[in-house]
DNA sequence: CCTGTCAAAAATTTCGAAATTCCGCGCTTT
DNA sequence: AAAGCGCGGAATTTCGAAATTTTTGACAGG
């Protein structure tokens, strides 16, 4: 199979986000390289951009590795990722006009009908891609009017690994998962359109803090 | 000349915290390769890290460049700043220990014994690497104990990021400057010390905030 | 005079191999 | 038997050059 690096780039990354790729696992560009079909320079570059985003760990002269999982790091992302939401939501309400209600609502609306058909369907398998996808439009979505590139950018890094750590970490969704994560949603939806800073922020909270477990 | 890879990255670094090498300047592997006695190859991986910590952007095909600054780059890196500061701050404030509130008056007692050398030479440049490092430190030390890696590795980057623009937009320290943030300082670590989150949140703000200029 | 095309030059990206460094394993020594 | 040493294989890093892509600049056509 012959591909180019941006391919080379998104097929790691989804089986990073699969789990398919096991934490601490050993990425030998040596190894990759016949995968894909490239010299192990390519693979190497490629690995350092997923570096950058967090989702593997680099050590000189000891080389690459899947990024580690497990529940304290966990809940630092989660903590993270609800600290940068509920400000890039807070300044969003702030600067965010009618643009901003009109793609969030249609985010949510969308978000809405796959959760619909998953639980019509009573298996979320075949759907797994498109639910992930509108989920994260929805709260990159949520922040997009804030007017920080940084925010935004830290963001859609974090929640990347918090993907990751969650896919490796819960290998089920519960069927009473959809129910609960529904209303949240719409909560967040409400108090965002409310320009109800404070409310947003508790809602926000609570959808991520069920994440958090101590003493890992 | 020639050094190992590490130095090549410290002394890029240094270079670009200077304001050396200029905002949008075109960092070509083939140039610096003559700089270090090494490939063209070398330099690349080395520039690749630098964007990973924001001080070098990247765009395929297209190569490398030293970091944009503008005021409205540096208004988002310092309200960024404001909000990691503060919250790393504030869980500090809550886990950290006797060993915490000791090596963050240490820090303390660093940076002004600096300031008052600088003072006294009425010179800042012989310090100014100096000073650097013991502002640095005392930032760093004053969210150590927040017991979030994320937190503090992208405080980290991003008080990088606020030197290379700060260094690029403001070309001397005046005089005046030192006596302000100098009791800034005593603000934060006394409101730190004393455990008053909304205090070191608000001392924190009003020393970071002098950078942001609106209406760039 | 402006615009679009095309070839030459320059820069970036990829490659395969050489050089270096690390790691496991058996050996010796105490 | 435990600890230290050194060898051999494997992985990482570096290199210089080839292949690809972008940029430049001149020239023809509108």
């Amino acid at each position: 199979m012959r591909v180019d690096t941006p391919d080379i780039y998104e097929d790691l990354k989804r089986r990073l986000m699969n789990a398919t790729l096991r934490p601490g696992h050993k990425l030998k560009p040596s190894d990759l390289q016949g995968d894909y079909g490239c010299s192990a320079n390519t693979v190497r570059e490629v690995l350092h951009r997923l570096v950058t985003i967090g989702l593997v760990e680099f050590e000189a002269q000891r080389g690459f590795r899947v990024r580690a999982v497990d529940q304290s790091i966990f809940n630092d992302v989660t903590r993270f990722r609800i600290l940068l939401e509920q400000e890039g939501a807070e300044r969003s309400m702030e600067k965010g006009g009618v643009a901003w209600e009109m793609h969030l609502n249609a985010a949510h609306h969308a978000l809405v009908h796959i959760q619909t058909r998953i639980l019509k369907a009573g298996d979320m398998e075949p759907f797994r891609a498109l639910w992930s996808e509108a989920e994260r439009h929805f709260h990159e979505t949520l922040i997009s009017a804030c007017g920080s590139a940084l925010i935004r950018r830290t963001h859609a890094n974090i929640y990347l690994q918090f993907r990751q750590q969650m896919m490796t970490l819960t290998e089920e969704f519960g069927g009473a998962y959809f129910g609960m994560i529904a209303a949240e949603h719409q909560q967040i939806l409400d108090a965002a359109l409310a320009r109800d800073a404070a409310g947003c922020a508790r809602a926000i909270e609570q959808h991520l803090r069920r994440n958090i477990r101590e003493a890992a």
